[in-house]
DNA sequence: TTGTATGCGTTATCAG
DNA sequence: CTGATAACGCATACAA
């Protein structure tokens, strides 16, 4: 490989100038001659910044850590794409940790220190609270997805209030009354501000909500079955229901079928995010879209600006409403 | 961070002997006294190697770049799993590839000028010959999964033709007469050995296979209408097929219902490679796992050697049969 | 058995 | 406007 030695023999230059020419230091005004020569001597002889030399010089190594915990889910595939694509934009690569492993602060700070990565973007577990969250970040440039640090700066969300809302406003409008929410743990932000939001559209149109129609298990497939049981076993079970995460909405018309309850016969059902997974089942899954794609690319962005010593406050993307995909899982009633 | 110098501080020795303890070093046999009170310093003061300076002194990161074309696919997910817990083992990090983007040559090898990785895992597209692989490797040093690269080793495979004959002899042993294979491009090594393994299993079985029973179209999603539609459109029609792939096989279903074909009460499916997905169909689709997380630990491996500089032989994952996973959506026949 | 010194490719500081 | 040179942290050939 070439290198900035070879770049400067070939320009008749040195190897200093050849550096600042290529990386457009702004405090150094070459002759445009100069450039050119140096410029063209670089891409004649192909060459590319070692960057391990970069990185040992600079201390920054233009890499960042992704931490999520599943990778088999369909959602935080679409996130990943995001990061990606914002990531190759700002010159950075991804390194892909093994969540389950690497949630545990040893591992991430371990990596830092190692000099692999200049910061993280952690996307937490169904376990993982605000506190958790501010544990594993530690002192280490983070961004958390999804949800918040306590007593700390460095996330982006997206709209799981306006989520909610819509979701159930979907649901009034195609004439339900009595409607149940499969919700995620308590314990996490997410699903705190989808209930809010679901409650907000029950209130606004004048509609009830029991205790006893909101489940807060999880989000995950088997998280399914015990949420259902216990919102079909109240004395007037829903004629729909809005769950929190399609995964779950998968077990829910899985758990369903088994009891041998008919979707959207019984039970109408719309997830909250949508997946490609959804347009498979039967009846093909209902979805509120929200752009997971564009999370990811926040929170890159959030990061580099972190990185660069322009911290910022934490991110809330509701720019553009949820998206409601209208698929087969949700009947008219009345 | 503490450095090397300063470990060496801290046990009063030198920076050289603190690396060559730390290193294991073979060739030198330092007193297990001052062995230990190395080590008590290192631990001590947490010291841990920084990762840029020992790439630029080695010239190896040990780091492997993974190229999957489609996160979204549960396939790679479970591939990434494996390939992710040999890395760790064989303490290489994992970079993450866009692949749409990575797949052409010019990425790859910048990648690898830039010094960010010491050799890659490439999973190919649909799309991807023999031919097309080896071009895309050039000369790194790269490990292929799932296919092979023309005129040149390093390529890990699963048992392919087993699997064809798996799924074949299950729906055989079923009853099944007149049987199907909605298969990939016949350009992929993979598609050619399915369908020679479902073939042996035909003859065995002295069961004839008309060639329009075999579709070439491809292994994702919307390839499945166009198969299902050529395949369907026979003189005599087959009672079940043999999917080449889950996500196929989900597109297979779907379209079967758009078209009002039953499953499977007119037709069986059955397909190659199982995912969490598989069981959230409806029918729930039967299907044949292949170990995909311990082709990622080979692929691993493989690569290891082969930076060791101990290439070896292209690999066959054929030491456990592939598993039939039965759920409903193959029916009995007479 | 242990210490010293050199260089990996870059960036940045300081002269010229 | 440009050139020489000193680090960055580590591994290793060579001395002691």
């Amino acid at each position: 490989m070439a290198r900035l030695v070879d770049v400067a023999a070939a320009a008749g230059v040195s190897v200093g100038l050849v550096s600042r020419v290529l990386n457009g230091d702004p405090a150094t005004r070459a002759t445009e001659e100069t450039r050119q020569r140096v410029q063209r001597a670089a891409d004649r002889l192909g060459y590319r910044p070692n960057h391990a030399a970069r990185a040992l010089r600079s201390a920054r190594t233009y890499t960042i850590g992704l931490v999520v915990p599943d990778l088999t889910n369909a959602l935080f595939a679409e996130l990943m794409r995001g990061v990606e694509e914002a990531s190759a934009r700002l010159g950075y690569t991804v390194l892909l940790g093994r969540s389950e492993a690497l949630t545990d602060q040893a591992r991430i700070s371990r990596l830092l220190d190692d000099g692999r990565v200049d910061g993280f973007l952690l996307q937490g577990r169904d376990a993982d609270t605000t506190e958790s969250l501010a544990a594993v970040a530690g002192t280490a440039p983070v961004v958390v997805i999804n949800s918040r640090m306590r007593h700390r700066r460095g996330s982006v969300m997206l709209d799981d209030q306006a989520a909610g809302r819509v979701a159930a406003e979907f649901l009034i409008q195609r004439g339900h009354r009595r409607i149940g929410l499969i919700n995620g743990p308590r314990s996490l932000l997410t699903a705190r501000l989808r209930a809010a939001g679901f409650r907000s559209a029950m209130r606004d149109a004048g509609l009830p909500v029991s205790p006893k129609a909101i489940t807060w298990v999880g989000y995950t497939v088997p998280d399914a079955a015990p949420a259902l049981e216990s919102i079909m076993s109240a004395a007037h079970p829903p004629s729909a229901v809005v769950v929190g995460n399609v995964n779950a909405a998968m077990g829910v018309l899985t758990e369903a079928r088994r009891i041998g309850l008919s979707v959207p016969g019984e039970l109408s059902v719309i997830a909250i995010h949508d997946a490609w997974t959804a347009a498979h089942t039967w009846p093909p899954l209902s979805t509120v879209k929200l752009p997971l794609d564009r999370l990811g690319e926040q929170a890159v962005e959030a990061l580099h600006r972190r990185l660069e010593g322009r911290p910022g406050e934490d991110q809330l993307l509701d720019d553009v409403a949820p998206e409601v995909i209208v698929r087969e899982s949700v009947a008219d009633r009345g």
